[in-house]
DNA sequence: TAATATACTAGAATAATATTCTAGTCAAGG
DNA sequence: CCTTGACTAGAATATTATTCTAGTATATTA
């Protein structure tokens, strides 16, 4: 199948069964707890190739994180570029969240279970420009719905942690096997308590 | 001060050095990146007193770990214990998160950062009893407003998301840096937005 | 075609750090 | 005293991340 020495071919196809495995190893049994022997085993790569293309077992953690966290942000934001109405946007973002985490479980484990944890510092820097810019497009619609009274006039850092504190406590839940209501359902509720949370004043249900 | 050999003088007191500097480590720069060795410094104790009360690092944490979430969650308990009004209730929960948060930053950012983290491997069965006991309180609560009807009728796992979710996230961005509204003012937003999301039919203000 | 450069790979050697082991020391009770 | 048991110290060991050395294959150039 693949050569036992020598250049792996196909364009980065080594460095890509890396991540994937890496992937893996971390969500399946976390960050610490995978070594960097296992990753080598699950990935086929020796030592010193896995060296070649990262250079820690943090960096390489930084590397898959970065990929999961700017897939969800950029389906976040499509999702609420579509949305012109208050409302529909903040069930667009909700439900995206959700679905994102249920079709996406081993990213979201990664992502969500362990956030700001161990390996950020090497990649702190990117990921804060990667959340600001976030941030900013997130701030954007709900700014825009503040000024038109359709949602209350709350502090930015109000509103993220009323609209992504629940998705999160949500998606912990669901991994711990705690949660008891499906996905479609929370989506339903949640989206609707969020709404009653943030509505302007005369726009509640 | 202390002896060079034998045994230490007070009762655990050798015990407590160690947590404490274990706390202090692991929230100042986090489980991984903490050794044995700075613990070890930090606590004075030798590397051979440190594996007689803690089997391996992974106990030590969980043992921290238990001991902060215990004060948290009894906390929590307290505070709902002493309201009859659903609205009281959930305003004394969330003020009681984040200023306990506020108050108690060393073990908030231990606990809250890392949830779900690495160590708990050793201690997921005694976590796993105590938030089922939290759980178990917290839903008393909510069961006996949702049966009076003060409350909405959402199930439990959604009710839990949108009441600590928020606080949760708040609590983050406070440690990341990232929240700019004072701790007080969050209590009043987050209270009265929590409280809209769960009201009652006639009880929304 | 052959020489050379570049990108990659392998696996052994090293370094860092968690854990175990051996030999104690002290305080209390008989 | 002497013995026991809780505790401590620090060296020895084991585990695991990282570095180093020596390659191999493919593309490029002459």
């Amino acid at each position: 199948m693949r050569q036992k020495k020598g250049r792996h071919t196909g364009t980065d196809s080594r460095r890509r069964d890396i991540v994937n495995a890496a992937l893996n190893c971390f969500s399946e049994i976390g960050f610490s707890e995978t070594s960097m022997e296992d990753i080598r085993r699950h990935s086929g790569a020796s030592t010193g190739s896995i060296y070649h293309h990262f250079k820690s077992k943090e960096q390489l953690a930084a590397e898959v994180y970065i990929e999961g966290i700017h897939n969800y942000q950029e389906g976040i934001i499509d999702a609420l570029a579509g949305c012109e109405d208050a409302r529909e946007g903040i069930f667009a973002l909700i439900s995206h969240h959700l679905r994102w985490m249920e079709e996406n479980k081993e990213w979201s484990r990664f992502l969500f279970q362990k956030r700001h944890s161990v390996f950020m510092a090497s990649a702190e820097e990117k990921i804060a420009v990667m959340n600001s810019e976030f941030g900013k497009n997130i701030s954007k619609f709900f700014l825009r719905h503040i000024h038109a009274g359709t949602i209350r006039a709350l502090p930015s850092d109000i509103i993220i942690s009323l609209v992504f504190g629940p998705c999160m406590e949500f998606t912990r839940q669901y991994f711990s096997g705690h949660s008891c209501t499906a996905v479609d359902e929370a989506v339903r509720q949640v989206s609707e308590a969020v709404w009653r949370a943030l509505a302007g004043n005369g726009e509640a249900v």
